[in-house]
DNA sequence: GGAGACTGCGTTTTT
DNA sequence: CGCAGTCTCC
């Protein structure tokens, strides 16, 4: 019904002449609330509908599931017949998906299993126990982190020199892909890392893809890391224009490898004719976007860019400055309540917060006022331990010589197989060169009863993967494994259990689709997989134990429902509310202390502020606590230092607290520039309220906000207080030295006036 | 071999 | 504070 003219109905000029540019490189610099994803969906629609690509030469590449989900309903619904072929997906899904069709050439075993951030974690630490190096010498997470990073360059340990300190990381890190390489796993950065290699190493192969995708469509550039930027060129090869959409003053994942630079070099390396700007917002009012535009104004490094709205200012954005987190929580529940009566539906309004954990005092509030709500991020579905064990369980069924898998489940449930048993096992193993699960076999009379019913247990579950569907099989695994009755007779298991539930409810849904399914296979590439292979029973629950590794699992129990919706500022990325509640906004916190010794932190924290304001229709409140309760103890805060980038006229404080000293935005270090020092506000009252009186029960008589002297540190400002009696102690902001924590007791520390 | 107490540590953000 | 990993005692 739809003519080819009505796709472009109602595009402004600068969208449409981004969804309508010729095959070249092209960039488009696509401000937040923009059209972004408008223009993606509809250029790649038309691209299709004009005949200029044919669905199996279109790539597009997001970050998320639910956003590639997202792309491809909108690419549908735009045509009139379902394109069939297309690849549209996360970087690690559809490396993921090239590498089972191409499992061989790229030297991995057919069945090769994917590694989330704990499977690596764990498989670090057994790492370093055989290597037999203490987690002192080594923390496993700094390995961990050593191994991404190291790989979301593009570098193996073959590449670096092994110089000084290093060398141990080094060697551990060529260590860990043996072990890895020998397991048939692989970990996220390695999905990339290996689908590179393989392009680089097979010419055959890489000429296919340049042939077969004519169009490459990136969203979120401004997110991609080095590798997956080679990964683009790869397929892309010379002649392929890529079509990158992003935002510079949105990137906020360069502590997972995210590389703005991508942006730049891309400009340069394909020498970019088409560089378009969407600036026209079509999401917040003026006040809000005025907010965003004057805090992003404070990062140096830009390509440039200003929104603009027609609809009018708006409502003024509100500013509620709490005397503890707990009071915080407590506003934000009550004007939940004043929205929600003025008709606004809960799921339209978020909670958004800087780190998870700030999520618990916000929930209990909710919970107490019966505001339904839902948290998303924090730990996932997939990620869950039930979930985990009966995965493991169900890769047993698929693969019973998957050691990592046995080693998790041998003796969960307990069914009394200690780690004598499992020693022994081991051993068995070792000797007989065989996986754990085949040396209780090896061990014959030796194995004690409950090794046997295990043995007999991973027996069953075999045949029952060739016998059930994929439900049935998870099903009858949960049961069958003891797991279900475990947590059934746990006092706090009920969520677990039904957890457990959903599981089954997932598979029950899984319809392999484009994105996860090994794809249709050019019998001349890759030659060693017969075609229609990928239907099997085997096939699809190899396909959901990837699936579940990939996807973080958003869409559980609950999605719904009109619910509140709570989330870090990262998590809220590419999402609008009416209405927003950005909360924690103080120093240490957002900005996030560790940020401030990192290069360029600041401006990525900055970023991150952006990111949150431009969430908001109509409605925008902040909120900050001047004391707050973490690890356990109350840590007191003074205001962001975004806040005095927002335009004053733009910010209406609410509420009647008596702002005290600490509540002083001025942050006025000395030695350092770049402060925003100028703020207004009322100094030198009395301090008023918990801050002060219990900075006074701090013993210390410091107070936040005071300038003070350190004999190595030079001059800096208390931004928080902890601890009492001889345990009192002080952070400090230093300068170039970033935020120390100083037990009062001995410190040298002197007031400065 | 297993269940419970104990200690030490951490969270900035995530595919 | 809450969790994971370790230790101790049954």
């Amino acid at each position: 019904m739809a003519s080819g003219m009505d796709l472009l109905a109602g595009l402004n000029p600068e969208q449409l002449a981004a969804v309508t540019l010729p095959d070249e490189p092209a960039l488009i610099l696509a401000g937040a609330g923009s059209g972004k994803t408008r223009v993606l969906t509809t250029r790649i629609a038309w691209l299709l509908r004009e005949g200029r690509a044919h669905p199996a030469g279109v790539l597009a590449v997001t970050f998320t599931n639910k956003a590639a989900r997202e792309m491809l309903a909108r690419v549908e619904a735009m045509l009139t017949l379902a394109p069939r072929g297309m690849w549209i997906g996360t970087f690690h899904g559809l490396c993921n998906r090239m590498l089972r069709a191409h499992w061989k050439d790229a030297g991995l075993p057919q069945a090769f299993q994917i590694l989330d951030s704990q499977d690596q974690l764990s498989a670090i630490k057994r790492l370093l126990k055989t290597a037999n190096v203490s987690e002192e010498r080594c923390a496993p997470r700094e390995l961990q982190m050593f191994v991404n990073s190291a790989k979301d360059s593009g570098r193996r340990a073959g590449d670096m020199g092994s110089q000084g300190a290093d060398r141990l990381m080094v060697e551990l890190f060529a260590a860990y892909d043996a072990q890895c390489q020998k397991e048939g796993s692989v970990d996220f950065a390695e999905l990339l890392l290996r689908c590179v290699e393989l392009l680089l190493r097979n010419e055959i192969l890489r000429g296919h893809y340049n042939r077969r995708f004519t169009h490459i469509l990136v969203d979120e550039f401004q997110d991609t890391n080095p590798l997956q930027y080679r990964w683009l060129k790869l397929l892309a090869g010379r002649e392929r224009p890529i079509f990158a959409v992003g935002d510079d003053d949105q990137s906020i994942y360069r502590f997972r490898g995210a590389h703005v630079g991508n942006m730049s070099d891309f400009q340069r390396e394909y020498d970019v004719k088409h560089l378009i700007r969407l600036e026209q917002n079509y999401r917040s009012h003026g006040n809000i976007l005025d907010a965003a535009n004057h805090l992003i104004g404070n990062n140096a490094r830009r390509l440039g860019k200003r929104l603009w709205t027609d609809a009018g200012p708006g409502e003024m954005l509100r500013l509620f400055e709490a005397p503890s987190d707990v009071l915080e929580a407590e506003w934000v529940v009550e004007e939940v309540d004043r929205l929600r009566e003025a008709g606004t539906r809960l799921s339209d309004i978020a909670l958004l917060y800087r780190s998870n954990a700030q999520s618990r005092v916000l929930e209990h509030a909710l919970f107490q006022a019966g505001v339904p709500y839902r948290v998303y991020g924090g730990l996932r579905f997939f990620e869950r331990a039930e979930i985990k064990h009966a995965l493991a369980y169900l890769r047993l069924a698929a693969h019973p010589d998957d050691d990592v898998s046995f080693s998790r489940v041998v003796n969960f449930p307990p069914r009394g197989i200690g780690a004598r048993s499992v020693e022994l096992v081991q051993e068995a193993a070792q000797q007989a060169g065989t996986s754990l699960h085949g040396a209780i076999a090896q061990l014959g009379a030796r194995a004690t009863g409950p090794l046997k019913a295990f043995a007999a247990l991973v027996g069953e579950l075999r045949a029952a993967a060739r016998e059930r569907d994929l439900a049935g099989l998870v099903e009858w695994t949960v049961e069958k494994s003891g797991l279900a009755a475990h947590y059934r007779a746990e006092r706090d298991g009920a969520d677990r259990v039904e957890n457990l539930g959903e599981l089954i409810t997932a598979a029950a849904g899984f319809r392999p689709g484009d994105a996860d399914f090994p794809p249709e296979l050019a019998p001349e590439i890759s030659p060693e997989i017969p075609p229609g292979e990928g239907a099997g029973p085997a096939a699809i629950l190899n396909a959901f134990l990837a699936h579940a590794q990939l996807e973080s699992g958003d869409n559980q129990a609950g999605a719904g429902e009109d619910a509140l919706q709570l989330m870090t500022v990262h998590a809220a990325k590419g999402l609008e509310f009416d209405a927003v509640f950005l909360t924690g906004l103080e120093e240490g916190l957002f900005p996030h202390e560790n940020s401030l010794s990192e290069e360029d932190g600041l401006e990525e924290e900055r970023r991150l502020m952006y990111v949150a304001i431009t969430r908001a229709r109509r409605v925008l409140s902040l909120s900050l606590a001047q004391s707050r309760m973490m690890h356990g103890q109350t840590r007191y805060g003074i205001r962001s230092r975004f806040l005095a980038e927002l335009p004053p006229e733009c910010v209406r404080q609410v509420g009647s607290r008596p702002s005290s000293a600490a509540a002083v935005g001025g942050w006025a270090g000395p030695g350092r520039g770049s402060g925003p020092a100028r703020t207004a506000a009322p100094a030198g009252h009395a301090p008023a309220l918990a801050a002060a009186s219990r900075t006074e029960g701090n013993g210390s008589g410091l107070r936040v906000g005071q300038s003070v002297r350190h004999a190595k540190f030079g001059e800096g400002v208390v931004v928080g207080l902890a601890g009492s009696g001889s345990d009192a102690r002080a952070q400090i902001q230093f300068g170039s030295w970033g935020v120390k924590e100083l037990l009062l007791a001995v410190a040298k520390i002197q007031p400065v006036a």
